[in-house]
DNA sequence: GATGAATGAGGATTCATTCAT
DNA sequence: TATGAATGAATCCTCATTCAT
């Protein structure tokens, strides 16, 4: 029965025993592991009470470390927001480069990346991007991430026009009305409870029906 | 009958209508005047750079004062977010009840007031409302302002509400769509420039067709 | 019937009316009622709180006034306090002042000085001696109080060691026993309540004896 | 049998007996010190200048540390005068229960709870009971710490009530007698100085004759 | 990798005191 | 005489960050 499994356990067994350093793979996985705690708890404290509010103790205590371990992992406060920020924007354009894969009328996409977003909102590192005040950031810091916002919202922009190309949506102000749609469903990330009566698929169904009913081009 | 006595009650009241009370009228009016100075330039710096990143001192130098000579007109730094976020949630206030002052549709109401909302959404006391993030606000203060924007909340459901009563709206689910207008709104307090291209009443007027757009019943 | 009376009330209806200005004696009269009661809440709120706790605010409020009315009265809270501490020290010279008056044996007049030093400690001007810390005043400050303070310990001495000499007391080390008796009675300043068991008087009667007790030599 | 993993065991234990124990109780050990430092330098600058008057820079320059790492010791200023009250509340009871420890009359231990008490009175620690004015507490510190003084007290009280009660002591106020008798010690914590004439045992020896003196009963 | 200790910077708040009115 | 306003000084405390171990 036993065979190959049973060798690699082996090499691996001797190898623990031989050196006290684990294998460098298992350390950056640790390693990740544990970054990946930090900004989970983190990024969780700063939607509680604010970034300004939340001490690097707090963030450590409820790690079950000590303050200075965080610089281990993080160079600075700022360093563990701006990734909260950076987490929060991956998953947003991770779903936009799902919309983008497959060819589709721009009111298909932009009513995709809708759902798409109000999941993100539904997020921790999602609200992130909505209510933690980037002006705690530094001026480079905030740039970088307002780059980012910048990035999103000229997707949404990108399909909307698009869709007014193509005769999916109707011609109209499409700033104004890109702010009104990224509007209401930022807003989820302020108000949308897991424990609430509403799930974010559904939410992100609804809103993208509604907040694209008036610039669908009906079909005939 | 009159003579000396009501001489001197003469004299008295001219000098008590020429002297003592103008002056304490005075004193206080001046003294609301530098009030409200003191909360037009914290204000103004809470939405530049944050409630915690700004210190009273930049408040003070800005007016030409020393710190505590702020504690003249506010007991607590606290204070005086509190006063910004109570002169906003006034100013909403005021244009609700110009609406309701009057009969009319709950589209037409609703409508109105998110006319009126934009336009407080380019005030700095407004802005406030949503950009500054009411953790930075002890318990008990920020119960108190919570209270105050579920009050306006409730306004803008009550609106919709009786639309889709009175049949000038249509069937909706009340919650999501008063969240997505309040969301679209509130967000013209993130994005909206005194220089920019649009005016507030601009804003105001397409946002109260073009939200409520899918939701007005058409007239035959 | 009317006859003086009237006459004396018109005089000063008079003086009233023809001038703003009161008679000379009565504002100083009214001034020093005043700087009475500044002290009488001052020492009351210094006992209660201590010197430094008690802000000039405190003071002034519980009089009605306000704080800089306070300073034409006094120079400075230090001079308030300093006043004081001279109000307690008087209390005891003036008791002093009367057994020096009539002559007596040491014995006699130790206890006498007992006796009324008791009563001064259960005044708040005599209280403040022993239970405000003369620290927080000025050196200058504190030099001249302290040298009330030793002035009146002198007498115990003083008494102590006549008392040795005229044979009423037995020979004993001045110095502690001195200590000894001061150091019971200041300390009534700190146990004693005016809603408590025994009045002044009878604690300083049964200190009186109590403290000189095994000091008096017996007459045969 | 025994061979590497011996070997490895032994070095193990050796590592561990040797290092780290050691450490940790090096660490703790130094850490008190520390803070004990502190508190030496606290009492000692409260009595000297009073505790408001003391400024936690003065403390901490005196230790040639900075202010901060105060906290590192302490949680706040109040919690470091409640740590001096404490230690001189534990000499006292200290020596309370060396008293207790071996069956005496009332009489004999009251003289030993006397002269013991002198001694606290000698030492920084102990001044701090009677000379730092416990109103700069807060009410919940205020109330520990003189619960502590309660405590100390009763073993006044209760001597002197045993005392009476196997007949070493003669009937009398035992409530009037124990405030002459503490008054007339804690005021040793006022007067003594290190560098006078009497010895704290010296003090003791005669206090604790002289203030029972009229109290004891005569053994015929 | 983790810790305890220490630091420097900064901020809100209090308060005695002064001054123009 | 009394007041409102303003000030400068001082204090406690918090916190991100660094460093030796």
């Amino acid at each position: 029965m036993s065979g190959d499994a049973d060798k690699r356990a082996d090499a691996a067994e001797m190898k623990l025993a031989a050196s006290p350093w684990k294998p460098f793979e298992a350390r950056r996985r640790e390693r990740d592991v544990k970054r990946g705690a930090v900004l989970r708890v983190a990024v969780s404290l700063f939607l509680e009470q604010g970034y300004d509010r939340t001490s690097l103790n707090e963030v450590a205590e409820r790690l079950n470390i000590t303050k200075p371990a965080l610089y281990n992992y993080f160079r600075s406060k700022e360093e563990i927001l701006v990734e909260c920020y950076r987490l929060g924007q991956e998953k947003a354009m991770a779903g936009i480069e799902r919309i983008l894969a497959k060819p589709d009328t721009g009111l298909v996409r932009l009513r995709a990346l809708i759902r798409h977003y109000c999941e993100v909102m539904t997020l921790d590192f999602g609200q992130c991007l909505v209510r933690v005040d980037d002006h705690v950031l530094s001026a480079p810091a905030r740039d970088q991430v307002r780059e980012g916002k910048r990035l999103i919202d000229r997707y949404f922009r990108d399909f909307l026009t698009s869709g007014i190309e193509d005769g999916s949506i109707k011609s109209c102000d499409v700033r104004l009305t890109v702010f009104a749609i990224t509007g209401a469903i930022n807003w989820v990330g302020h108000w949308y409870r897991a424990d609430g009566e509403m799930t974010a698929r559904e939410i992100g169904d609804t809103y993208a029906m509604q907040l694209t009913g008036s610039l669908a081009v009906e079909k005939t």
